[in-house]
DNA sequence: AGATCGATCTCGACA
DNA sequence: TGTCGAGGTCGATCT
């Protein structure tokens, strides 16, 4: 069995259920009405609520809520978990040092606790990143431009690493600064960075050229960059279904599935049962 | 009845309770052996393995493994989420447009599905934000130093808006960048772009100061700040205890709990009880 | 440990 | 809706 479930238990039998889970190494899923206090880097405090409290085997301590895909608390992977029961109340604490942080789940009411046997893998590649434009673009100099050399990803200098280090045509050195997506201010100062560290590395007189490549630029961006002598080229990140060989991508023809269930973001409720929050 | 649970369902009565859960806005968990696809900004896949799928009202889900606070796998909220049964297995896809992203989720076996009924405050205020650290120092501007006299907050400029701006004793317009931690060379170079954006508007000949406020700086930043002429000031943010009352802090004596619990980072053997000191 | 930066970042605020 | 910056960011990589 890969599953325990208890239902409504005594904070006895909880906590019982509990201790059995952390030593299998369970995935443990706590929902009850609960309180829920945060103190470390800041502080929170959230009164009582019917919320999901997530207990993983690295450490890692979750609290959601029925919104949001950030959990409303928690506790970073290395932590230490902790039950006891006090005060006639379930408490799972968890706590970890460097810095110093506690999370505190006080649980009223437990309407259902479940531990869970994980497996499988976890670590998942996932292809349209930063490394995979500039892996890209490696074996494509041109599309960055005619005549353009690479000569090094991750070039240090004394302010950071830069993406991609190059010559052009004429021999100037080219700093590169990749993103896969629209960008803003920062990416343009970003470049900026670079640039005047390779001209003082290079001597302060040098022509050192600052290419800033993205699928496109802010307008303030664009400015920051005019202002800076820096260039901007368009490239849009790799498509996944272009290149990429994504299988599976054969099926798209879903219009008669068995049987089909929906929901989402309006809650499209048949008797329009409205959200029902009891605060 | 707050949770409805089934063991190991059939992938039609998964469905029927999925189609039921989605109508009450209810939050799901679904743990079961199953595959993982994405396909949006970004493209991944993952082979078979046991998983918790968290699915959301708002339209958020969530695939979760034994390890790290981060989803393996995830749809942001404002996705739609359908169900079917198609070749002998349950489909969960996750969909969401601008942009166009899907999460399939299929599973070849559900172990446990369950629905639960949250309620309850959602929104927490934190406290020890970077807008508690400048309202604490709009109440004491002595403590950025002497004669400071705050002018304005999140003032705009063309490149972006300052965190408070203001002028020294001797009347000189000073930028002021707060940071709640320790900060890097995105910093240093944010306030340079915000300095530089002051001094266009005041006239280029303008005496402009720039002071970056944070508990401290890395080597690099100091390196540029001082490079671009800006100045730094250690500033420790409004710790939790010393200031903000938090409440609840009054059982620090609990030596004595009835029962504990402990689990954590370092898969603790089952026998050879842990510490079990909780604080 | 600390430093630096990417991320399917997410999230809130504001224009 | 787009832009911008904060975040208890997290996570990975390198020193």
């Amino acid at each position: 069995m890969t599953v325990t479930t208890v239902h409504q238990p005594t904070h006895r039998e909880a906590l019982w259920e509990l201790e059995a889970a952390f030593d299998r190494g369970d995935l443990i899923t706590v929902f009850g009405h609960c309180t829920v206090e945060y103190d470390g880097r800041a502080a929170s405090s959230l009164g009582l609520g019917r919320r999901l409290l997530l207990l993983k085997p690295d450490g890692t301590a979750l609290v959601h809520t029925d919104e949001q895909q950030q959990p409303v608390n928690w506790q970073p992977p290395g932590s230490e978990h902790h039950a006891a029961v006090r005060d006639g109340r379930l408490r799972v604490r968890s706590v970890r040092s460097s810095p110093d942080e506690t999370l505190d789940v006080r649980f009223e009411t437990v309407e259902q606790l479940s531990a869970m046997a994980v497996s499988g893998r976890r670590d998942l590649s996932v292809t349209g990143s930063e490394a995979d434009l500039r892996n890209a673009l490696l074996d494509q100099p041109d599309a960055i431009e005619a005549g353009f050399e690479p000569l090094a990803t991750e070039r240090p200098t004394d302010v950071g690493p830069i993406d991609l280090f190059g010559r052009d045509s004429e021999g100037r050195p080219v700093v590169v600064e990749l993103k896969r997506r629209r960008v803003g201010p920062s990416a343009a100062s970003q470049l900026q960075r670079y640039v005047e560290a390779i001209r003082r590395e290079e001597g302060d007189d040098a022509d050192v050229r600052g290419l800033l490549i993205a699928p496109s630029v802010t307008d303030r961006a664009r400015r920051l960059l005019a202002e800076a002598g820096l260039e901007f080229a368009a490239v849009e990140p790799p498509s996944s279904d272009s290149d990429a060989g994504d299988a599976d991508a054969a099926d798209a023809t879903d219009a008669n599935d068995d049987s089909v269930a929906a929901a989402g973001d309006d809650a499209s409720g048949p008797s329009a049962a409205e959200p029902a929050n009891d605060e």
